[in-house]
RNA sequence: GGGCGCGUAGCUCAGUGGGAGAGCGCUCGCUUCACACGCGAGAGGUCGCAGGUUCGAAACCCGCCGCGCCCACCA
C-alpha cells in the first residue's frame, strides 16, 4: 500500500499487462449466444483523430467491457478506412504528386522529399497507390497508439483495412454476386458529378451550401410570334435547353402550350409543355428545362421523354457541340455557332457572365437581374457545386427495395429509439439508385474487363468476369482468363474497367470484412449477424443505410440486432467541430494531461445520441474521481483483518443492500445502452459511500476488538470490489 | 415547407405524476489520523411562454416562441 497513491504509471503498467495476458483477445471456442460482436466503425485514415472519435469510441468500449463482465465473449475488432478520396487528397498534398493513369509505372519512383510549390509531379496509378499505402500505414500506427492510450479493449489481432486484400476480395465478390442477380447494373445516365475531382458522387454525399446568385429574366421567341419570358439563375445552360414548361392550370401560358419556341442566341426549337411540378407563382410561371441544371431537370427530362443536349464537359467547361446538326437544329446555324464560339472552353462562371452580355446585346434580357441567395448542392468534400453530367456508371438497385429497408429499420433496435426516424426519412427521400462507381484511383477496382471489337471499340455489354477464387483482381494490371497481357487495349483484345468503388460500397460490408466472410467461414458463422453497430448520427444515411442495404441484398437479414447512435462533440460555443472552422480539438494532449480514465469519464457522461459540448472541466472531475477511488481503496484495504468474517452489523448489511440496488440500476442502464446513466449512478453512490459510510465506520474499523472490526472489514472488501467493477 | 431533438441555478447537465437536484464556479469555515484532486456550511432557480388533463405537473396533452440537426425546395 503506497503512502500516497497516484495515477501516474498505472496506464503503462496495465495496458502492457493486458496485452501480455491477451485479456481482450476473442476466444474462438465461444459459441452462439455467448458471443457479443461489435461492428466497429473504421475511422477514416486521413490525418488525425479528433476528440469526437475519442468520445464515441469510448461509448462503444464501455459496452464491450460491460458485456465481457456479463460473461459474453466479445468480438471487438478495429478497422481502418483508408481507401477513398481523403487519402488521395492527403497524398497529393503530402508528396506534391498527382495521379495520371496514362503515365507508365516507374518501379524506381521516389517521392519528392518536400512537396514543391510548383506543379505537382504526375505519377502512374500504381505509384500513386503505393504512396497512398505508404502514408496510410504511418497514420494507422499513430491511430493505434492513440487507441491504446485511451485504453480501448479491442482485439488488435483482428484489425482490417478497407484497402486491404480481404476487403477488396469481399467487396468484389459481393459486387459480382449483385451483378449476377441483376441488383447491380451499368448505365449511361445523368449522374451527380464533381468537376474538380472529376468523378461521379452519390446523393448521400451531397450537402447544401448557401451561395449568392442572380435571377435573370430571359426572353424566348415563340415560333408563332409573341414572347415567352423565363427566369433563370443559370443562363449558361440556355444552349442545353430542351423544353419550356408551365403548370397545366396556368392560364397565362395556355396559348403557348403545345407549340414551339426558339431559344435566344441559338435559335434552337424547343417545345412548350406542361408538368404539375411547375410552380405557378415562381418567376413568370414558365421554366426552362436544361440537360441538366438540377435534379428537377432530370425528373422532367425523364418523365416527359425529352432529348439530351449536353453542353457541360467533365471538367466543368462548356464543350464543343455540333450546332446546326441533327439534335442541335437551329433557325440560324451561323448565328448559333457564332454565339456558342464565345462560350466554348469557358468555365461555368465565365460562361454565365459572357452569355449575359450576349443576351443583353441581342435584347433578350428582360428587366434587371435580381440578387438571390440560394442553397446549392455540393459534394461534401468538394469546392465547387456538383453538376449533372451524363456518364457511364455502376449502380446498385435501391429504390425498389425501399419498403423492405423500412421494415428492416423497424426490426433494428435503435439506441436512442428516435434515431430510426432519420433512417426512414432518408429511405423515403431517395430519388435514385446508388451510384457506386468513382473515377478515382485509391479504391477497390471493379473486377470487370470488357471485350474490344475489331474496330477498337470497347463493348461495355460484353463483360469478362473473373472466377470468385481469383479475387481480388485489379483489371488495370491483371488479365482476364483466355487473354494475353499484350491484348490490353488492342482490337480483339480487352480493356479493364477503369473505375473504383465508392468508399461506402466497401464500408457497407464491414460486418463481412471484420468477420472474414468467405475466408474464415467458421469465424463468420459465429459473429454474423453482429450484435451492435455503434456509430454517429450523421452517417445514418450513408454507412448505416448502405450496410442494411447490402445485408438485405446478400442475406435478406439485418447485419446486427442493435444500433447504438452517438452524438457529436461540439466546441464550447456549441458549434460543430470542423477543420475549416479551425475549432478541432486533438485528443493526445488531453490523455497526457488528464489521463485516460478522466477523458473516458468525460466521454461516457455524454448521453447516447446527444451532442455534447467539449468541456475539459469534466475531465478534471473524472480525474478527481479516479484519485478518490485510489484514496478510498487505501483506507478500505490498509491493515484489514483476514477475510472470512460475516456481515453482522446492521449498517454494513444496509450498505451492501444499497449497493445491490445500484448494481441493478447500472446493469439495467447498460442493457439499454445507456452507459451515461450507469456512470452517473455509480459515481453518485460512490461519493455518498465515501462521505457517509466510510466516515461512519471509522470508529468500528479501528476498534481493537476483532469481533467489532470484522464486519466492517468484510463490508469494505465487498463494497470496494463492487465500485471498482462498476467503474470498470 | 416536413421530420427529429433540445430549452431546469452564472456554466455543464441529471431528474417521465407528489421533497426542485448534482458537479463546476461563488461565499464562509476546516491541514479532522484514506483523500486539500479533500471535508463541512451557505447564497443562487416564476423548471422557455400560454392553455389543458389531474386531488397534485419541471414531467402527460395542445398551441406558441427560441436553438440545433436531418430532409425537401432552390426555374
Amino acid at each position: 500500500m503506497p503512502e500516497r497513491p497516484t495515477l501516474e504509471g498505472l496506464e503503462a503498467k496495465w495496458s502492457a499487462a493486458w496485452e501480455e495476458a491477451g485479456t481482450y483477445r476473442f476466444d474462438r471456442a465461444a459459441t452462439g449466444e455467448q458471443i457479443y460482436s461489435i461492428d466497429t466503425p473504421p475511422p477514416t485514415v486521413s490525418g488525425s483523430l479528433h476528440v469526437g472519435h475519442v468520445f464515441s469510441y469510448t461509448h462503444t468500449d464501455t459496452m464491450a467491457r460491460f458485456m465481457r463482465m456479463r460473461g459474453r465473449e466479445v468480438f471487438y475488432p478495429m478497422g481502418w478506412d483508408d481507401n477513398g478520396l481523403p487519402t488521395e487528397r492527403r497524398v497529393q498534398n503530402h508528396y506534391g504528386v498527382r495521379c495520371d493513369p496514362s503515365v507508365p509505372y516507374d518501379p524506381d519512383f521516389r517521392p519528392p522529399e518536400e512537396p514543391s510549390d510548383r506543379e505537382p509531379v504526375s505519377v502512374s496509378r500504381p505509384n500513386f497507390v503505393d504512396l497512398c499505402l505508404r502514408l496510410t500505414v504511418q497514420d494507422e500506427r499513430a491511430f493505434e497508439a492513440l487507441w491504446r492510450s485511451l485504453g480501448l479493449s479491442v482485439d488488435w489481432e483482428m484489425t482490417y483495412t478497407t484497402i486491404g486484400r480481404l476487403a477488396q476480395g469481399i467487396s468484389q465478390r459481393s459486387f459480382l454476386a449483385l451483378l449476377r442477380r441483376g441488383e447491380a447494373y451499368q448505365l449511361e445516365a445523368p449522374t451527380l458529378w464533381d468537376i474538380d475531382f472529376q468523378t461521379a458522387v452519390a446523393q448521400a454525399e451531397l450537402e447544401d451550401r448557401e451561395r449568392p446568385g442572380a435571377m435573370n429574366g430571359v426572353r424566348f421567341h415563340p415560333v408563332e410570334g409573341g414572347e415567352a419570358v423565363i427566369e433563370t439563375t443559370r443562363p449558361e445552360l440556355i444552349p442545353a435547353c430542351v423544353a419550356l414548361l408551365a403548370h397545366p392550370d396556368d392560364e397565362r401560358h395556355r396559348n403557348l402550350v403545345g407549340k414551339d419556341a426558339l431559344t435566344p442566341l441559338f435559335g434552337t426549337r424547343v417545345p412548350v409543355r406542361t408538368h404539375p411540378a411547375v410552380e405557378k407563382d415562381k418567376g413568370t410561371g414558365l421554366v426552362m428545362v436544361c440537360t441538366f441544371g438540377d435534379l428537377t431537370d432530370v425528373m422532367w427530362w425523364r418523365e416527359l421523354g425529352l432529348p439530351v443536349r449536353s453542353v457541360l464537359g467533365a471538367d466543368g467547361r462548356l464543350q464543343e457541340v455540333p450546332l446546326g446538326e441533327p439534335g442541335w437544329d437551329s433557325a440560324d446555324p451561323g448565328a448559333a455557332r457564332a454565339a456558342y464560339s464565345e462560350l466554348v472552353g469557358l468555365t461555368i462562371n465565365q460562361a454565365r457572365k459572357r452569355i449575359l452580355e450576349l443576351l443583353a446585346q441581342a435584347g433578350d434580357i428582360v428587366g434587371e437581374p435580381q440578387p438571390v441567395t440560394r442553397a446549392v448542392k455540393f459534394f461534401e468534400k468538394g469546392d465547387r457545386p456538383v453538376e449533372i453530367i451524363t456518364s457511364r456508371q455502376w449502380f446498385i438497385r435501391t429504390l425498389e427495395h425501399r419498403e423492405r429497408l423500412i421494415e428492416r429499420g423497424r426490426e433494428l433496435h435503435w439506441h436512442p429509439p428516435y434515431m430510426r426516424a432519420r433512417f426512414e426519412d432518408w429511405v423515403n427521400g431517395l430519388t435514385g439508385d446508388w451510384c457506386v462507381s468513382r473515377q478515382r484511383f485509391f479504391g477497390v477496382p471493379f473486377p470487370i474487363w470488357y471485350e474490344i471489337d475489331q474496330h477498337g471499340n470497347v463493348c461495355h455489354e460484353r463483360r469478362l468476369l473473373p472466377e470468385d477464387d481469383r479475387l481480388p483482381v485489379d483489371p488495370s494490371t491483371d488479365v482476364p482468363a483466355g487473354y494475353e497481357p499484350s491484348q490490353r487495349g488492342q482490337p480483339g483484345g480487352f480493356a479493364g474497367d477503369p473505375d473504383v468503388m465508392d468508399t461506402w460500397a466497401t464500408s457497407s460490408l464491414t460486418p463481412q470484412i471484420a468477420g472474414q466472410a468467405g475466408v474464415d467461414p467458421e469465424l463468420y458463422e459465429k459473429v454474423f449477424p453482429f450484435d451492435v453497430r455503434p456509430q454517429a448520427h450523421d452517417i445514418i444515411r450513408t454507412w448505416l443505410f448502405s450496410t442494411v442495404l447490402r445485408s438485405e441484398l446478400d442475406y435478406r437479414e439485418l447485419p446486427w440486432s442493435d444500433a447504438a447512435i452517438s452524438g457529436w462533440v461540439l466546441d464550447p460555443d456549441r458549434k460543430k467541430m470542423s477543420k475549416s472552422k479551425g475549432n478541432v480539438v486533438t485528443p493526445m494532449h488531453l490523455l497526457d494531461e488528464h489521463g485516460a480514465d478522466a477523458v473516458r469519464y468525460w466521454a461516457a457522461s455524454g448521453r447516447p445520441g446527444t451532442d455534447t459540448a467539449f468541456d475539459p472541466k469534466q475531465m478534471k472531475v473524472g480525474r478527481k474521481l479516479a484519485v478518490k477511488v485510489l484514496n478510498a481503496s487505501k483506507f478500505a484495504l490498509a491493515d484489514l483483518p483476514p477475510a472470512g468474517a460475516s456481515l453482522t452489523h446492521a449498517l454494513d448489511r444496509a450498505l451492501i443492500g444499497r449497493l445491490a440496488g445500484v448494481v441493478a440500476e447500472a446493469t439495467d442502464s447498460f442493457e439499454d445502452y445507456d452507459y451515461a446513466r450507469a456512470l452517473e449512478r455509480a459515481e453518485s453512490s460512490f461519493w455518498w459511500y465515501c462521505d457517509y459510510y466510510l466516515e461512519l465506520v471509522k470508529g468500528r474499523r479501528y476498534d481493537p476488538d476483532p469481533d467489532v472490526s470484522a464486519s466492517v472489514a468484510r463490508a469494505l472488501r465487498i463494497s470496494l470490489s463492487v465500485f471498482q467493477r462498476l467503474f470498470a
